[in-house]
DNA sequence: GTCTATATCCTGATAGAC
DNA sequence: GTCTATCAGGATATAGAC
């Protein structure tokens, strides 16, 4: 943990503080305390703290993104690419392995990703859309191939649908690593941990079947 | 719009910048000078910014948790607590209809409710618990009715699924509804907005589909 | 209840020695 | 690259006149 460089350490500091207290609610002050680092080396390295929200978003985000277009990749030379089950398998398994992988820091991962999420302030925004773009266009033309009997529209939304999904149950998950706090109350010790395999089963069958499912009537009804 | 309180002021002056800037990135001053009331008022009205926050939290969301009670308690009444179609629609019309029928305040009132549910800091958290705990219990039971052949844990972890749904849904919404900024960018007219039946029942047949699918095989599988 | 004025502290950022 | 010292401004909160 000592051994990384300066703009590593900062970076970490920042992404834990990130996640428990937000953005804003997060001080340069606070995060050079704890990465043990002078406080004008953040200045130094990242040039501001936008940039350094920037640079952590970035480093989060980029290696999942990565690794789900790999898998999507695959899937597509090999023939597999309208195997729905399989593609949401590439969505959904980057993510919750690189979260569960390391276990000391899934409080925050999850948490941060959810205020990722969240928080698209205008400042953010553009960082966000630049990340996320290339995995939603491809991930949606996947969605085309595999479901063409849905309309664009319903298509589009019940991508979205996935992606709350992950979000809301990943928080979930990182929440329910922390001892201290069982914050909504409303489990017991229901929602153990499970392994990789298993969560990322878990959300699949919920998601392709909802994704199977025939579109809703679009005619208004009169109550 | 002038002829509120100054305590109604400030609250709705509060919820369009708490959903624009998140809690700790608004200042009490840009909220009083919103609301035309002077920097004094908050504290003098509310006490401090975090109970500020509370109040607003309160009166966002406990309208919306009354009604899907009330419903269910209907639902319950009238012998149709075991129609998964209709608990659902207890659980997601209430915070739709809320959204979509003040369409002046639909870009922040999804955002809002985006940020109460990811900024979980220890400040609000007991707040947050309180607020959706009776909501939790009674949903939990109701899809323990609906669907008692899934286990425990299955039926805890698509609950979660089902208010990550309805939270990124909702937010997309919102964010639809800002003509400046079509942040994500991978939907081009395509998420047109709906009427609140349709997008209720959008998120119904998805969710129910989801809900009703078989357990996934909860066997460790060897990679 | 509302306002002015102010206290006290914290914020991000930077200049300049080492 | 790292540090100290400091700036200018903004934050919450309050005291006290009206």
């Amino acid at each position: 943990m000592t051994d990384h460089s300066t703009p590593d350490r900062i970076m970490d500091a920042a992404e834990t503080l990130f996640a428990e207290k937000g953005f804003r609610g997060t001080s340069l002050r606070a995060i050079t305390t704890t990465a043990d680092v002078n406080l004008a080396a953040v200045n130094y390295h990242f040039g501001s703290k936008e940039a350094l929200i920037r640079a952590v978003f970035e480093r989060k985000v980029s290696p999942i993104n990565r690794e789900r277009l790999a898998r999507l990749d695959k899937l597509e030379t090999t023939g597999r690419g309208c195997d729905l089950d399989a593609v949401l398998d590439a969505l959904y398994r980057p993510a919750v392995n690189r979260v569960m992988e390391h276990p000391e820091h899934m409080h925050c991962g999850p948490q941060l990703l959810a205020r990722i999420h969240a928080d698209r302030s205008d400042s953010l925004q553009a960082t966000f859309t630049e990340l996320f773009a290339e995995v939603a266009r491809r991930f949606m033309l996947a969605l085309e191939h595999c479901l063409p009997d849905l309309s664009a529209e319903e298509r589009a939304w019940r991508f979205h649908f996935l992606i709350g999904i992950m979000v809301h149950a990943m928080t979930e998950l990182g929440r329910q690593s922390r001892p201290h706090a069982s914050p909504t109350g409303f489990h017991g010790e229901l929602l153990r941990p499970a392994s990789v395999d298993v969560f990322t089963s878990r959300l699949i069958s919920f998601a392709a079947a909802g994704l199977r499912a025939p579109a809703p009537d679009t005619v208004e009804k009169t109550p």
